[in-house]
Order: structure tokens, then sequence, then C-alpha cells
DNA sequence: AACTATTTATAAGA
DNA sequence: TTCTTATAAATAGTT
């Protein structure tokens, strides 16, 4: 929108690089309160300059109050999960889900690296799903056996082999 | 740019409202990828519409990565004793819980017990318990991290000595 | 920082 | 919903 259609990719000339910076990243967030206020909806923009500067909007008080939401956000399509059909294909969606002594690598990651610190909340929150997501399978399971009266009479090597492999991504 | 002129004010009517979300969603997020490009930044995006369905974009590979360098702007020295001393109270009060390869032999001895059948549902109702009581201390950590900005600067061997006793259950 | 020729986004209509 | 189109808005290059 200009007097010439630009190509996308990176303006090598530094000036006017930042010209079209500060222009663009208004225009950005100008966008984001509009579709923010037309449509009622929450909008966090970050935008990280390569010299490490921070520009931020929120169109709720604080961008931490968003980063908290879209925490959440993962806690509750975890619990929403009632059955082990859903917790499973929450699971196999979100894969990569690791095992627990890959969970206890990751802590130990987060207690011993060089840089513990910084990484601390990004593992926690990483470490945080992985909990949910197994504990929702679990849950799930806990559920199905109450559900199905659990003292199976006819308990064999294939149903046995099944559950098995339901619980494999613990 | 339309037909008219929009007002900026919530859009009243839902089904042009949904519309209207749709187009300028996807018109934030191409220019949210214009700007990372063009001006070689990062970009994310976060939206979260009133149902609570999350939209999002990232420049980068993960949203995760961009939050990580959000909260790196907010580097703090250290927790203090205070909270510290709270999340090891938590501990105290919720003692005897296992350890990972202990919640993993667990799940096996359900699978492959003579009467795996028998004991799946206390077993399941057990280990419930303690993924619930891993999570929720995960989670305060992780909140504890959040609400503090927790990136030290001035990391040292007796902090991480003091974090990693409150941690050890894990 | 303003200006303005153009491109781009999009509101309303089909 | 998807496409079309008239018009508003953003912005690239200029001053």
């Amino acid at each position: 929108m200009g007097r010439k259609k630009v190509e996308l990719k990176r303006i090598e000339n530094k000036s006017s690089r930042q010209v079209t910076f500060s222009k663009r990243r208004n225009g950005l967030f100008k966008k984001a309160r509009e579709l923010s206020v037309l449509c009622d909806v929450q909008v966090a923009v970050l935008v990280f300059s390569s010299s490490g500067k921070l520009y931020e909007f929120s169109s709720v008080g604080s961008i931490t109050s968003i980063l908290k939401h879209y925490m959440s956000h993962f806690k509750k399509m975890a619990t929403s999960s009632k059955d082990v059909n859903h917790a499973k294909a929450y699971c196999d969606k979100h894969a990569n889900l690791k095992s627990l002594p890959e969970l206890q690598l990751m802590v130990e990651r987060i207690l011993e690296g060089p840089y513990a610190m910084e990484l601390a909340l990004s593992n926690l929150v990483e470490l945080e799903k992985q909990l949910q997501a197994t504990l929702t399978y679990v849950r799930a399971r806990k559920d199905l056996s109450l559900a199905q009266g659990v003292f199976f009479q006819t308990y064999d090597a294939t149903k046995r082999r099944v559950l098995k492999q339901n619980l494999t991504f613990i």
C-alpha cells in the first residue's frame, strides 16, 4: 500500500527498515485494537526488535493477564476431556508428551542447567502441560474403571495389552 | 476499508461480528508476518475469542519461545525468602509425594501384576492423587514465576540448592 | 514529520 | 460460506 508493491523479504537498507518498522508496528497495534473492540475479543501483540527492545499491545490491562489466560487455556483443554477416547485424542493432538523418566530429566535440567532460572518458567509451563495431560488420562482411566465395574471376571491378555497401549505415553 | 466507514465499537450483530472477526484476524496475522519479515523482528499475536477459543500467530517456532523472551524482560534478582518458604510449606504439608520413577513403577504394577485388574482402580486413584499433588505444586511454582517474572540475573549456587530442595519430591 | 500515489484490507453485496 | 467489488485505510517513496 504505497507507491510501489513491496517484496516480502527483509528490507536491507537499515534506515528505511527502521522507518517501515515504526510505521507498520503502529499499524499492527491499531489493527489489534480495532479487532479487539469490534469483535469483543482479547488481543495481545508482542514485538521484539532485533536490538532486543520490546514493543507490546494488549487489549486488557496487562500482557501478563493475557499470558495467564494463554497458560490456562491448556489447562482447560486438558480438564475438559471426559472419557478415555477424548483424553487419548488430546494426547495424540498435543503429542510429544513425555514419559515419566523424561519428565524427571526435564526437572533435573531445570535445576542443574547453567541457565537454570532463565529456563525455569518455560519448563514449568511445559511440565505443567505434561502433568495435566497425564493426570487427565489417568483420571479418565479411573472413571472408566468405576463405570465398568472394576473387577473383571473375564480378564484376558488382550485387554491387558490394549490397556497398556493406552497408557504407554505416561 | 470497505463499502462504509466503520465505527470503532463492538459489532452488535452476532453473525457479522463473527465474519468480521474471521476476516480481521487473518488480516492481523498477515500484517504480523509482514512486519516480522520486512523488518527482521520477532512478533507474536494472541487472540482469545469470547468463547475462549485461542488463535495465535508467532514469527518464530513456538509462542512459548516468544513468551520466554517476553518474560526475560522482567528479570528480578531473586524470589523473596517468604515465597520460597511458602512453597516449602506446601511440600511439607503434602509430603510423602512419590518420585517420578516411583510413579512409573506404580503404573507398571497396575499393568503387569497378577491381579492387575483387581488392583487397577485403587492404583489409579492413588496415581491420580500423586499426579494432582505434583501438578498443583508445579503450577504453584509456575504461577510464582509468572507473578514475579522470575529471571534471575545473579543466580547463585545457594539459591539453586534451596530451590532444588523445594523440588526434590518430584 | 507530512504528503500523496498506490497498494492493500475489508464491508457489504451477490 | 465463498467470491466480488466499491471504498476506506495503510503505507512506500517523496518532500
